[in-house]
RNA sequence: CGGGGCGUGGCGCAGUUCGGUAGCGCGCCUGCUUUGGGAGCAGGAGGUCCCCGGUUCGAAUCCGGGCGCCCCGACCA
């Protein structure tokens, strides 16, 4: 889906606009407005989505095959994730630092499962200053290759620990596919590594991050996760045990979009990490690893958006309240700025607002710009509002339709954050309400999942018997694979006895198409 | 790596069959008039037609070779 340009590189997402026209010019009957739609989500998803990422200009395409430019609007919501995120893990005891982006090959090749993982989608530096490396050098996939070496040093006795750390970095990984934000080359994230003196604490650690990155999904991007256990094949390279976030989007499909990790004592075996107890014994540590990437914001995209543009969550929306002033002739103009820059006042540090005074757009084209970009709320204020001394309120999302509201203006500043509360607040309600409809829970006939997946897709919660071998046909036949085994708060009441496979059922899981 | 497709102003495309002044829409720039849902008129800028070689009076177009990209599949946060 990337492209370089000089190449027909941004071809496909400017597709996503309709061109009716042809070089004769016989086919110019679509109106603008059809013509600069994007393509209907219900025609065809990842067109679509496409379309959104551009329309919104979140990210644009890069000379090199599958990376991307993160526009500024795009980044804008990364920094509002990043900064919420990171105040949580402040909040509970971690530390952000930095580790190299290069890692020494052999260091990755010291747990053995690890480099299996990696090794085949690492980028590797062979030369530098114009000379062969003696070492090449790995780019980092992620890091804990890298981290735990050096961490080792500083750990010494069971007071250094828990040693709580994170970082927020950019990885590369050579996928053969790409999609932005979804999927890249290289792409941002934050990676979490703890240290503890026990086995518990370390899981402790794992299932604390996972309800942190719950929640955030949840309150935050309004995009309410399953979280689980992820099979024994699927876990990250290296892990014991790894558990997920898996959101649904408006197409049924699910995405992993966060995942937390205990390591057990597998990197503190690979990298020789001991701390002495109180009693003066050497012992290895138990560690966790946990992450979440830009990928969140390919997530945000096709939770909420639709077929006008992006709608953001006000919580991350870089601009939650957009003026838009109207006016005719300049004494109007005067008027008009007046009332805006007062309402402006009204709302500063509360609100993060912006008035759009450009006089080279017509108010209808305004619009349309805001709207792509996902703006929560779009105030309009016009001669008419000003003789009425009122503002008009439109909600980029509401459940009934109705999206316009006078406001008067004593009352604005007041309203207008109550409506971002309450368009989060909805946002999320529709979301949960999205993914229950499309979860089918007690599956046990294999034919009425074949068609649950070919047809409207969604989550089936089925019985399951273990078997890699049974995901695996699973996943052949309909492309459908175990997302997790959920936790608590999302397992049926009760589960199949038996398999998709017919066999003995031991345990619930989630399946779903995934991206 | 297998199967399909594509490479022409910033973007999307026509033109290639059958060689003859490189075009259309969007976008961009300037001016005037506009402004409550993508403004109108007038003027304007912008192209080694992916690269190399060949055929020809003449190549975007024909021939040979190369490169790149996209889609479907295998791999994946």
């Amino acid at each position: 889906m990337l492209r370089s340009p000089g190449s027909p590189m941004t071809g496909p997402v400017n597709r996503q606009t309709r061109v009716s026209t042809t070089g004769s010019g016989e086919l110019q009957e679509e109106s603008m407005a059809e013509e600069k739609a994007l393509i209907p989500r219900s025609e065809d998803f990842s067109a679509w989505y496409n379309g959104v990422v551009q329309r919104g200009e979140l990210a644009g395409y890069s000379p090199v095959r599958g990376c991307m430019v993160i526009r500024p609007h795009g980044y804008a919501i990364w920094e509002l994730l990043q900064s919420a995120l990171d105040a949580r893990f402040k909040e509970t005891g971690h530390q952000n630092a930095y580790f190299p982006l290069f890692i020494p090959e052999s260091f990755l090749k010291k747990e053995a499962e690890h480099v299996e993982g990696f090794a085949p989608e690492t980028a590797v530096v062979t030369h530098g200053g114009g000379k062969k490396l003696e070492e090449p050098l790995v780019v980092r996939p992620t890091s804990e290759a890298i981290i735990w070496p050096i961490m080792a040093d500083w750990i010494q006795s069971y007071r250094d620990l828990p040693l709580l750390i994170n970082q927020w970095a950019n990885v590369v990984r050579w996928e053969m596919r790409t999609r932005p934000f979804l999927r890249t080359l290289e792409f941002l994230w934050q990676e979490g590594h703890t240290a503890h003196a026990t086995e518990e604490e370390a899981e402790a650690e794992t299932l604390l991050i996972l309800g942190i990155y719950r929640s955030f999904m949840e309150g935050w991007m309004a995009m309410p996760p399953v979280t689980g256990v992820k099979a024994e094949w699927d876990k990250f390279a290296g892990a014991v045990r790894t558990y997920a976030c898996e959101a649904m989007m408006q197409d049924n499909w699910a995405l992993q979009a966060g995942t937390t990790h205990n390591l057990g004592q597998n990197f503190a075996r690979a990298f020789d990490v001991k701390y002495q107890t109180e009693a003066g014994a050497h012992e290895y540590v138990w560690s966790t690893s946990w992450g979440v990437s830009t990928r969140l914001v390919g997530g945000l995209v096709m939770s909420h958006s639709d077929d006008v543009g992006l709608v953001l969550p006000p919580k991350l929306a870089p601009i939650q309240v957009v003026v838009v002033p109207i006016w005719s002739s300049d004494e109007q103009r005067a008027q008009v700025l007046e009332a805006v820059h007062r309402l402006e006042q009204r709302l500063a540090g509360r609100v993060r607002i912006k008035v759009d005074d450009r006089d080279t757009l017509n108010p209808g084209a305004k619009y349309y710009e805001w709207e792509g970009k996902g703006v929560p709320i779009r105030v309009e204020v016009g001669p008419k509002d000003i003789a009425k001394q009122q503002v008009m309120a439109v909600r980029r999302f509401t459940r009934d339709g109705r999206r316009k509201i006078a406001l008067p203006e004593g009352e604005a500043a007041a309203r207008l954050p109550e409506m971002l509360e309450e368009m989060q607040g909805e946002l999320l309600e529709t979301a949960v309400r999205r993914r229950e409809e499309n979860s089918y829970r007690g599956i046990t006939d294999y034919e009425e999942f074949k068609r649950i997946i070919a047809g409207p897709g969604g989550f089936i919660y089925t019985g399951y018997c273990g078997a890699e071998s049974c995901e695996t046909r699973v996943k052949d036949e309909t492309k459908a694979t175990i997302r997790v085994i959920p936790d608590e708060d999302f397992r049926s009441d009760s589960f199949p006895a038996t398999c998709v496979c017919g066999g003995k059922a031991s345990h619930e899981v989630v399946w779903a198409r995934a991206y």
